[in-house]
DNA sequence: CATAATTATGAGCAAATACTCAGATCTTGA
DNA sequence: TCAAGATCTGAGTATTTGCTCATAATTATG
């Protein structure tokens, strides 16, 4: 470790327009590069030439490649749960059949703008100890929240509710992610209905 | 790409009993290594080290370090596909649910060996195309499996089966890796249990 | 217009890593 | 016992890659 604690942070603040458009190529050259051919591979001479500035500018951005990385998590997360909060200042329908599809639908909607890019997100942050921490809090916090909904709920029927919240986080993520990263990916509406159907009858017993 | 068709199989057959040994050891010390430290990082020198055997043997059965990975994840594929096959020689359960049951634990007892060397198989190896080929026609064959039956099974209630089967398959297979290989696994038979409860009542309707 | 501040450049360095090869060591078989 | 073949060794090579830094170009400021 360098004694200068590893930063995440950018090194410096943009301060004129062409400083924040070049901050954005290099996160939208970053997504596609890191898509196309998996983080170690994703080199940071291939992400420079792919956004059109050079490789100095890049690291007047980001002070290393995880840094990138990082940042698109980050983003993905904070996208996340900012969707999850504002449905969750309206009322929510009152069936459970109806809440699973609010919540179902916004895992599918956040993972159709670029699925490959997503999944490579999940599988290599973990290699950092604070995104991984990261990532565990907001999973924790979507447990939480569903096992809440889970015991208040009159419809549900399951004994163990922590066991359930854990399944149904876990089917929806993963099974959101892996249908539509394959190559013939499922129908986003027709996953939606049957994800939907599995849970609430799952939990209605 | 190398003009002589980048190898995956061994460049020499072991003729005595020390080089099998050698073989074996790579491979067991490479699981670990991949397992632990990731594949990128999982170096080949490591493995080496590891196995106790120096870089110039590792050479000398496996012609380069996407081999390493690919025997690996094959023995996974095959000691799947076989136990599967077993099962299937024998009589199946009547009821769905225990019909169900019969595979959940087989997939949970596939991943209970090693669940973070296997999350890392399927994580990086599709890089390669033919393992890609591979993994997706095992795939396959579950989902076209399964398919048969939904469609043949009286208890099942559901009208596409073919997106089902597609849901089933992912539910488990992506489940069970995530949870298993979680810093705070799930009880193996708790999940089993659950498991089998959601996926038979959603096939029930 | 002039000076400073900000941003961009890209050749090249240092480190990591997959892999080679010439020779040493061990095993086999007659 | 001993030659031939099989296996093992590990320092070294070729390449890749993350990243720096001296310098240039651009933009803001007064």
């Amino acid at each position: 470790m360098t004694p200068d604690q590893r930063r995440i942070q950018p090194r410096k603040q943009p301060r004129q327009v062409r400083a924040e458009l070049t901050r954005q190529r290099i996160l939208a050259a970053a997504a596609h590069v890191f898509a196309d051919h998996g983080y170690a591979a994703g080199t940071t001479n291939r992400i420079a030439e792919r956004a059109g500035i050079s490789i100095g500018s890049l690291y007047q951005y980001f002070p290393n490649k995880d840094a990138i990385l990082a940042e698109l998590l980050t983003r993905h997360l904070d996208d996340g749960t900012a969707a999850a909060a504002k449905v969750l200042t309206g009322p929510l329908p009152d069936s459970i059949e109806e809440i699973f599809r609010v919540f179902v639908r916004l895992a599918v909607e956040a993972h159709l703008g670029d699925p490959h890019l997503l999944r490579m997100l999940l599988e290599q942050a973990p290699r950092s100890n604070e995104l991984l921490e990261r990532i565990g809090r907001v999973k924790r916090d979507m447990v939480g929240h569903t096992r809440d909904l889970l015991e208040g709920h009159p419809e549900v029927r399951v004994a163990d509710t922590a066991t359930a919240a854990r399944l149904v986080i876990a089917t929806v993520e993963l099974a959101v992610h892996d249908l539509l990263a394959e190559p013939d990916p499922i129908d986003a509406r027709r996953l939606e209905d049957e994800m939907v159907a599995m849970l609430t009858r799952y939990v209605k017993g």
